[in-house]
DNA sequence: GTTTGACTTCGAGCGCGCTCGAAGGAGCAC
DNA sequence: GTGCTCCTTCGAGCGCGCTCGAAGTCAAAC
């Protein structure tokens, strides 16, 4: 058994192709293979996977992943560097929401006028 | 006087090319030209383009505010249709907003980590 | 034993939203 | 008149993040 590049995809919402190519830009490390090649995921790549698509849902971009990538395999010696990464991202997406929510009120003002303009 | 192109770049937060870029595909209506072909901008097209770069900010695809902008040209008897994907448009903004807030969430338990494991 | 299908590597291509540069024109300063 | 600056049009190019397809390997199913 092992967790196959169709499990990881499913479960990460990922597809194989662009598993295969955070792998290749080096945002997985080196995944195991198997006697025939095939790429076999383990639970912490998975848990990994999972984190590094919130990284992207949030809008960190690739490049800054593929950092944090390569300070975490540099190890524990690069944590306090890290979290300064995550810490700054946080406020990024901090000022996103306030800003979405800002928009959100824009939106919902001119909503509003089409409804009155429309009842008068 | 009127307003120029630069002028419009400075209010909107866009750049040069990109308002002549937003001309060319429609999302401005054609601007008014002076006498030696430059761009005079309105008032109006200021509003308009400051409502636009709200509705890039919080997502909306370039071709879907393309369209927006042509039920706005066809006059008042769109004005429900341009209501409907206002009021869709507003229902993926504010998903996006849970999204990140839940991300955000995330985030924070992760610097906990970081926090507590460098504690010990 | 052959077919099916999921996998591999590799490099090219794509869609989006700009972004830029070339080539030329008008207006003002000196 | 010679710069200088800012504008014009037009089409090409770019950066990001995938996405795809070709060509080949291997294993299990029939």
């Amino acid at each position: 058994m092992g967790i196959t590049i169709q499990e990881a995809s499913r479960t990460s919402g990922l597809s194989a192709h662009t598993l295969r190519y955070y792998e290749r830009i080096g945002l997985i490390h080196q995944v195991d293979r198997s006697v025939s090649g095939h790429r076999v995921y383990t639970e912490p790549d998975l848990d990994w996977l999972v984190f590094l698509t919130r990284l992207r849902s949030t809008g960190m971009p690739i490049a800054d992943m593929c950092h944090y990538a390569e300070l975490r395999r540099r190890g524990p010696e690069t944590s306090a560097e890290r979290r300064r990464i995550l810490a700054a991202h946080r406020e990024r997406v901090r000022e996103r929401i306030a800003r979405l929510t800002e928009d959100l009120g824009v939106l919902d003002m001119k909503i509003e006028m089409y409804d009155t303009k429309e009842r008068s």
